[in-house]
DNA sequence: AATAATAAACAAG
DNA sequence: CTTGTTTATTATT
């Protein structure tokens, strides 16, 4: 048990992980899956104080641009906790929106603005500015934007004919603290309110890159549906009537981080001819999964001890393997 | 296990 | 169509 405490409440982590196991008829690997602990409170992201912008008060333009070059280059060869090794850089979306707002002058920055500074000065998007694949690195600066409480925009303005929007400004003091259990303003998708699954339409998300495992078997796409007549949509809804809804709220703006857990199991699979095949299912563990109640100045959560290991194995049937 | 990328529904203008 | 929010999934570390 965890307890980790915030600016003005704790709250205590019970069980919010559980360790048990998932069979799946197997003709040759009938080993019981073992899982480590799992849904351990997460860590922060590592805020990084030492881009902030110098002020460089009397330089001449070609050398601010040439610091600024130089900047951006840093920004994509270090490697910082948790950078991956995106085919811009190894840079986040959300580094390269940081970068590009603080590059501005007046410090903000119109969505618009974003994409041409961008375009402007990262290599790998310079070409793709207006083409349909740019549709998708835009959808993610939007997602970015959105998601991240260290981006926040003033009221919107209005441009001529359109809309251009609002200006988009960084507040590091809504960034998620460094360091566990400190006041935390936490991505969007750390604060999901209580939704359960709706199961009429198709999900969405990002798509598999093998979707065919070597059991030769059919791995279920992700957007399975490309019939533009089914209409897709957000596969949950709220419940009214959840009676932990008014706990639920207060929960939320503590912004428990284990809500979002994902966790991988290797169950032994049917193989047709021998091995120990195993395949990683992963579950996002679902916020109604969780049992919440008060005990004096604690939240209490507990994560009922199968319910993880349900929402494999009901994964694990739909993707075609079979439970013993 | 935790973070990040990616896809897409949906709303409002 | 654009801007913005949110959910949901897989990939990468
Ligand atoms: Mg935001």
């Amino acid at each position: 048990m965890e307890i980790v405490s915030s600016d003005d409440q704790e709250f205590q982590i019970q069980e919010a992980c559980s360790t048990s196991h998932l069979t799946f008829k197997a003709p040759s690997a009938r080993n019981p899956l073992i899982r480590q602990r799992s849904g351990t409170f997460a860590g922060f992201t590592e805020i990084e104080g030492n881009r902030t912008a110098g002020t460089p008060a009397k330089q001449e333009i070609k050398e601010e641009e040439l610091q600024e070059k130089e900047k951006i280059k840093k920004l994509l060869n270090e490697r910082r906790k948790f950078s991956r090794q995106n085919k811009w850089g190894n840079c986040s979306y959300k580094d390269l929106i940081v970068a590009a707002i603080e590059s501005s002058p007046s410090k903000k920055m119109t969505l618009n603005e974003i994409y041409e500074w961008i375009v402007k000065n990262i290599q790998y998007f310079k070409n793709d500015s207006d083409t349909n694949s740019s549709v998708a690195w835009k959808n993610s600066v939007r997602h970015n934007l959105s998601l991240h409480p260290i981006f926040q925009k003033e009221p919107p303005q209005t441009g001529g004919s359109r809309s251009i929007g609002s200006y988009w400004k960084i507040d590091r003091s809504k960034d998620r603290a460094k360091g566990r259990g400190r006041a935390k303003t936490l991505p969007m998708q750390d604060l999901q309110s209580a939704r359960v699954r709706r199961t009429d339409k198709p999900p969405t998300g990002r798509k598999s890159k093998s979707k065919v495992t070597k059991t030769g078997q059919q791995r279920r796409d992700s957007t399975p549906y490309n019939d533009s007549s089914i209409k897709k949509s957000s596969h949950t809804a709220m419940v009214d009537d959840n009676p932990m809804n008014e706990l639920n709220s207060e929960f939320f703006k503590m912004g428990h981080p284990s809500t979002v857990a994902t966790s991988s199991v290797r169950p032994p699979i049917a193989v047709p001819d021998d091995g120990d095949e195993q395949v990683t299912i992963q579950v996002r563990v679902p916020y109604e999964a969780f049992r919440l109640y008060r005990e004096g100045n604690y939240n209490i959560c507990i994560l009922p001890k199968n319910h993880r290991e349900l929402r494999q194995y009901s994964k694990a049937v739909s993707m075609g393997y079979s439970p013993v």
